[in-house]
DNA sequence: GATGAATGAGATTTCATTCAT
DNA sequence: TATGAATGAAATCTCATTCAT
């Protein structure tokens, strides 16, 4: 019973090890430049165990999807928790974002990379949904904040909490990956500091929801 | 003269053929999924004449970035100069955005690709950065909508128009991109329409940069 | 000993376990198609268990053969030791070859295998001797029929019983194989039965060997 | 005009060398265990270039398959046409084919290969059909031998044409597959001449069509 | 200018088999 | 005895790109 529970851990501990050399590769290369040689050889495996730990390239990739996720859900919920106001909360979010995406880029890459390519992703691969049906849930949940912004009086009347909270989602996370992309263009043309940028977005999107005070 | 002006005239063409043949299949099946051999198939030409024309597989695909991007730029000279006011030139540059993502999706996607992938472009590709300076060199040219707007006291006063329009730039286009990737299940999750979402983020947008209405 | 006695026992029926869970497989899929990891799933067993009891993938297919032959041996034994005359122990022999083929297709297509494959087997595959040893033997035995036709004035004077004997076996089971991958051809395009044409054949064979009546 | 014409005769001289070099690989090693590496080396190509010939390495083989069943047709042909009767007409056609087996076993070995493995072959594969169609349209010319000696007095009454021939080409093609699978064996142990058992086969099938001579 | 032919260099995935426990 | 884990060694097929004609 002891023994088995090791190995099972054991097990894990491999998976894991895996995941991580498999990242190693990944976040140098991109997924379509990666082979599974390369990350064979980061690992110090045969190519073959690879695929006892993972059916297919793919699913080695979303395995780091999922370790990005995770993290990027719990920073999340930790910055709601934590800010003592509705506004912060709000604020906190978007600021919670642009960390995740500063500290974690290559995982912020990842989530990207199933997101855009949802549609040609193999039939049978179920997971990727699970995930996206997490990512909607979150999005309803936060929505409550708008809504308890406006009863509050904060957020202005004529928003729809659904709506607005995708709509902010969606700007924001998109602005930070095109903005990084571009970032030393940014600097080096417009003089334009990183910081001061993401103080104007935050200054824009907060404007945009909450009522002149 | 005459005749090697038709000449060129007439390799023009067969570029232009090429490009538009690349479309086709490049629209169907992506950058990576598409493969020479289909475009030679598509254009009635040999693999090796395509080479004649363009240096690589990317330089082609280039190509149509290049028309898209042409494109675009039309479109939002022309809904500015149209609109009457600074406020409608503002939000017209936001439709037209819109609109050219929906009529266009595929060069849309094009634009997207150099813009993600630049990183990883094969050296010796300059042309690339051509281009991305002709989007800073407009985004400076929009700057000047949102000073006009300051000037007009339409504009709230603590923005600014260099930061806020890029910022504005780089969340439009990335909100645009993220949300036709989830149209469809934002309507059926949440019963939001496309125009609806559409409509709150044009709100959210203007309510972020107008002061006091 | 009666304990030793006991786990020879469970050794044995395991092994036959095995082989049959083998026999599902490989008849379902042929030797080729057929993965180790099949076969142990349908043993419920591991891949390395079968390696304790059979040394390769092979012999374990050779067990199969061991059955199928064992099977047809028994068949023609029977055969040949109901029937009352000379005449109707060689009819029979042929009849129970072709009972053995249609009850057992499967068995068939693997001594099939073993015969054709001979020459490519792995070395140190002396079992395989063995039985066509046996296969010989047997041969013989039924060339004993033919010599006792002869003597009974029934069987062609110019007959020589091992050559005859040997040429109807191959020749006769030769058509059973080829018979049976094309039988529904042969009846879409011919109109021709199955069990016409297994008449004719044994007519044809008949007349061969028997004298003028 | 000469132009295109020499390139065709070129390109399919090439591929007639490249079907040699498959020949020479696959009669050592058979269908599975020949891989499209070796074929390459022997080519001196690359395997590249002999996918740029042949779909599939099935496609390979069959074209030796192909190459085979012409060689057959033609003796076959010629044998029939120049024995002046009937009997001879048919006993030619049995010598022939024990013939093209002697003298081509590695082609008898193809042309088996795609009559056993018909039904695992991929789909899309219409062309082993119509070699089928073939085999089947020479059957039934041969059965009108058989009418023909029937009508001569020559054939047994109670046969019937097709029937006939269909168990004779069945039976003597498996016997000679057999037959020289064990030839060594029957030699060492029955102490019986190649030469011998084939007279054997000629007299035991001639003697299951003919009347009393 | 146009192209048919050729290829180098992989890419992913599979599987029989072994071995430490 | 039983097995989970690991792997060496392929195998088929692909594709952007080049070059002689």
């Amino acid at each position: 019973m002891g023994i088995s529970e090791r190995k099972e851990r054991e097990k894990e501990r491999r998976r894991q090890e895996i995941i991580s050399a498999a990242e190693h590769v990944f976040f140098r290369n991109g997924f379509e430049k990666t082979t599974m040689e390369m990350i064979a050889e980061q690992a110090e495996l045969s190519k073959a165990t690879l695929y006892l730990y993972f059916k297919s390239k793919e699913e080695l990739y979303f395995a780091i999807h999922l370790r990005g996720e995770a993290i990027l859900l719990e920073m999340m919920e930790n910055a709601v928790n934590r800010a003592p106001s509705t506004e912060e909360k709000i604020l906190s979010l978007l600021k919670t974002i642009a960390d995740f995406k500063k500290r974690y880029p290559d995982y912020f890459e990842v989530i990207e990379y199933f997101h855009i390519n949802r549609a040609l992703l193999k039939s049978g691969f179920e997971k990727i949904e699970e995930s996206f049906k997490r990512e909607r849930k979150n999005l309803k949940r936060w929505s409550d904040l708008i809504e308890q912004g406006k009863r509050e009086g904060l957020v202005r009347e004529d928003l729809d909490p659904v709506k607005s909270i995708i709509v902010i989602w969606l700007q924001f996370t998109g602005f930070l990956q095109r903005f990084y992309l571009i970032c030393d263009e940014l600097k080096s043309e417009f003089g334009v500091e990183e910081d001061e940028l993401l103080e104007e977005a935050y200054k824009l999107i907060m404007n945009g929801i909450l009522r002149r005070e």
